[in-house]
DNA sequence: TTTATGTGTGTAACCGGTTCCACATTTCGA
DNA sequence: TCGAAATGTGGAACCGGTTACACACATAAA
């Protein structure tokens, strides 16, 4: 490994002034400048960034920590962050949580052993002491937190656009499925969502669910149709679950949008491929974990931003699941 | 910030008691052990992971590459790769190449600069002198090098076996979708299914493709109806491009699998979920990656490995894209 | 009793950078 | 012309750990 003493061999100067050099801090002859140029050029010298971030107590590492990059939804989220953080020599240590306090825990120990300058999270803990004894800045994505920094978006809103398209478009009797009471985004959209349907006052029943894995998604779905086989409309608590209640409906013959109307939320990738495919309420997942990282690197630099949390705007994505209106 | 300073000093002690006791080296007393280790829970210290790595020039760090984590396939490897470094108490330094030489460059580049101990990559390069010139193990994933460590799927044996599933359930004009010329699975699949469709003697015809991208996907599919409009069977180059056949062959009011039948290729989470569901040839994604940590961890820890290429095996996941047969 | 060996602990060098400080030289304004 | 300020450079301390080495003491073998 070549070093920076070696560089200083070359050129004939001392490590400070190579340091010096490198980092344009300080003066620097323009004739030694060359010559330092010149040796970490024929050297193929690259600084080690454990010595610098050892001494400045500050690496150019962030950490990010999701529930689960499997689920369709985080890969949008990641990207975002990644790209983001990319673009200003960041470089990311990943984990997932599995929504695991325990993991989460050792996760966040692991990124301050790493001189780690700022971690962006999905928590469903966001007031959890595990971050408000972090002295790094922290950015809650996806969630809120009542005063931390944080990307997210108008969960309440979504839910009230999705039954009002729902309610504008014919549907008489909704069942809405309630997403994990644990996860903030998706109470929010229940929120939304029965606020407006019972401003509307339609008739409607709620079925309880605890995650959004598709295995398990399938075994609500038959319970809504077991308990309410009239439902001519379903509000699902994110897309995964949309998917496994349209199938369970195709499975009992009905017919989707004709019978009974679908909405999700969050439109990934997989709703427009679906047949039919899914009308769902989008959230710019990309665009959240750009913001993100955009968001965390003011914070890192500037230590404090005026606008800390931001709402990103959720749009009603129409495709085949609800009927269509002039 | 707790150093090993502060606990040498709660506990009465020197540093290099405290070094030795929190890393099980050389001789300590029970109670000079116990002393310590009350003053470490006291102190709440976890040690600068900076500094080890400095010193002993190596970190607990791997480096991931993957082409692009928005692509569906890639959660799955990322997932096994991360359970089996966090199992191993390995952190992973994660970036997305776009298969572009210059952003993979530039993280092989960081890797380096933060003392990786190890790196996982997803590269059509293999034999790029990036890795020829690394001095610490790398393990190519989902990807095969002459003679580097790998863990990669049988391609061959897949595209073999989607000929053969679709011959034996009566296609008789095939067309073979042939995936980008530069990623060496999707050549061996090709390669494979042009062998067997030969060696029937079947007629087929072949579509060129350049990506595996769904937008671009859609305009191959359009190409070839309208190239070989009497196909009845389409061996695609995986389950994004057989998605995109799949769609245009309804849109062209085409029965699946009566008039045509598809295959894909990797059985992403999406392939289940369509209708009809994707019969495919399955890649056991997740345990690819999770054998590709513990392959790396093996070199990382033992210097080498006699089983380097670890084959995975690959098989047919009959769904409702091909006909059934007794 | 002497010597070898095994235990137990502290001092200081080291990893590869950054930066404070001292010092030398040049430039510039009065 | 002279002193102050600006420019340019190197030595050495420092970041927070690990470990080679020296040394003290206890125990066992001769």
């Amino acid at each position: 490994m070549v070093t920076i003493k070696d560089v200083a061999r070359h050129a004939g100067v001392s490590v400070a002034t190579v340091s010096r050099c490198i980092n344009e801090t300080g003066y620097v002859h323009a004739d030694t400048r060359k010559k330092v140029e010149d040796a970490v050029r024929a050297l193929n010298y690259a600084p080690n960034e454990v010595a610098r971030s050892l001494y400045k107590r500050k690496s150019r590492l962030i950490g990010l920590l999701l529930p689960d990059i499997t689920n369709p939804y985080f890969p949008q989220l990641a990207r975002g962050v990644e790209d983001g953080m990319q673009a200003n020599e960041f470089r990311i240590i990943f984990g997932n949580s599995d929504e695991n306090e325990q993991k989460e825990q050792e996760y966040i120990q692991t990124f301050i052993q790493n001189n780690v300058v700022g971690v962006i999270s999905s928590t469903n803990r966001p007031d959890s002491d595990i971050y408000a004894k972090l002295n790094i800045p922290v950015v809650f994505l996806d969630r809120t937190s009542s005063d931390s920094p944080s990307v997210y978006s108008d969960g309440r809103k979504g839910g009230r656009l999705a039954a009002q398209e729902m309610i504008a478009r014919g549907s008489k009797r909704i069942t809405v499925l309630r997403g994990p009471v644990h996860i903030r985004p998706a109470q929010d959209r229940f929120q939304g969502a029965v606020e407006v349907l019972e401003e509307a006052g339609i008739d409607y029943h709620i079925i309880q669910t605890s995650s959004f894995s598709f295995a398990e998604a399938e075994s609500w779905a038959k319970e809504l149709f077991a308990k309410h086989l009239d439902t001519d409309g379903v509000i699902a608590s994110n897309d995964i679950v949309a998917t496994a209640v349209l199938h369970e409906a195709q499975r009992l013959g009905k017919r989707v949008p004709e019978d009974v109307q679908v909405i999700g939320f969050d439109d990934i990738p997989l709703s427009s491929l679906l047949s039919p495919s899914l009308s769902t309420i989008r959230q710019p997942a990309y665009d959240m974990g750009k913001e993100a990282a955009l968001l965390l690197i003011r914070l890192i630099e500037q230590g404090t931003v005026d606008n800390r949390n931001i709402q990103m705007p959720v749009s009603f994505i129409e495709r085949d699941t609800t009927r269509k209106v002039d």
